[in-house]
DNA sequence: CCCAAAATTGCAATGACTCCAAAAATTAAG
DNA sequence: CTTAATTTTTGGAGTCATTGCAATTTTGGG
């Protein structure tokens, strides 16, 4: 039972470690610090660095699998007789009302402008939208119990990731070109209006849930 | 008139260094090979190398430009009274019945399976699409004279652009399935329809040409 | 043939990342 | 409490992409 003190001492050091590195890259942008400046702040060895982080990305986007993990959850969760197309828009629609779309947090601002101007950041957010992509595939393809060869569950979701992406661009350069939270709010709903009306009914009703 | 000489020789040196370059990640893979290596190979300095490819990514994907402007091509030669994702649509599944779908061309599936395996290709191929994106909707702003804030081209633009992606991504996994040139060629028809039948009707009549 | 511009090169340095083996801390066992 | 096994941390050496700079060579044009 002893056996959590070691596992929540290599928590507590992982949590630390990337809690100062972002706090760097915050202050003075993702390129301009240095793994060897992190781990003195850290008072930790380069190799630790190492030992907790793959990559040097992998210090600002912690929890990572949480949000390429979203959108498959509220297709999960969706009400019955709702398709996925219908929940995702649904759920982004009312985060954004209630103003707990995560890129819209006052502190995120910083946040993105980071990533703007980080090309290797950039690139991370990409293949992020990627594995929410076949996430997204996964499980539409065990919630219709499609063939393994079938394209559409890849092409639905691939969609529905497209909407995710073109939200969080959208919020992202209008942040960036100084837009107040609410007002950004307010103009990516009738974007999501938008965007909602450029899908198709085919992907629109895709994996309506059955009743259980 | 002269005057070309220098610059035929730039052109002849740096198709030279793209050649052998090419040739080497085509034989062992991209990461295994070091621009060092190909610096001797092609009897230059490394620093030379530098000189006309910024990156290593440079070295295998000559001719971006025309790639990341393709589509926008396609759509400022749309025929009169052709809607944008028609003109792209048609283009890719002719492109694809008469065989001239690059991606499809006897000599590319080495050149597929080699950016599989390699992350920072596939991560290139992303901002690839990321630059088609963008200059597609360049495109649509053009054609249609859409105001500056204006967001439905840039919608509808990225609409485009995942058509194209998808499409690739099909071929890339398809033909590292082993599949020949044919089969696949048959089959990604077959996604062409159904990613016809997923997209709207509003992105599927954008930007229809006027008369002249 | 000579010169200024352009291209090529060498050298040194930075920074991310890997490998390996030694040291230090921690847990479990006696 | 002490020891042995295990895990974590560390130091150090090395690879590779990429950059900057200054020296050098090449070349087109006069």
């Amino acid at each position: 039972m002893a056996e959590g003190l070691r596992e929540r001492k290599k928590r507590q050091t992982r949590q630390y470690i990337s809690d100062v590195a972002t706090g760097l890259f915050l202050e003075r942008g993702f390129e301009a610090v240095t793994i060897a400046e992190i781990a003195e702040a850290a008072e930790v060895s380069v190799n630790t660095v190492y030992n907790y982080f793959p990559a040097k990305e992998d210090l600002f986007f912690d929890r990572e699998e949480e949000t390429v993990g979203r959108l498959s959850r509220w297709i999960e969760e969706r009400a019955v007789g709702e398709s996925a197309a219908v929940a995702v828009l649904r759920e982004l629609r009312t985060s954004l009302e209630d103003g707990s779309y995560a890129p819209l947090s006052p502190g995120f601002a910083r946040f993105m402008a980071v990533i703007q101007d980080s090309p290797a950041l950039s690139l991370r957010i990409m293949s992020m939208h990627e594995r929410t992509c076949h996430a997204i595939g996964d499980t539409l393809c065990e919630e219709t119990g499609a063939d393994p060869g079938d394209p559409e569950p890849m092409l639905v979701a691939s969609q529905l990731a497209w909407v995710n992406s073109v939200l969080f661009n959208s919020v992202q350069r209008l942040i960036a070109a100084g837009g107040e939270p609410a007002d950004v709010a307010r103009e990516v709903l009738g974007r999501l209006e938008l965007v909602t009306s450029l899908l198709g009914e085919r992907t629109l009703n895709y994996a309506a849930k059955n009743t259980p």
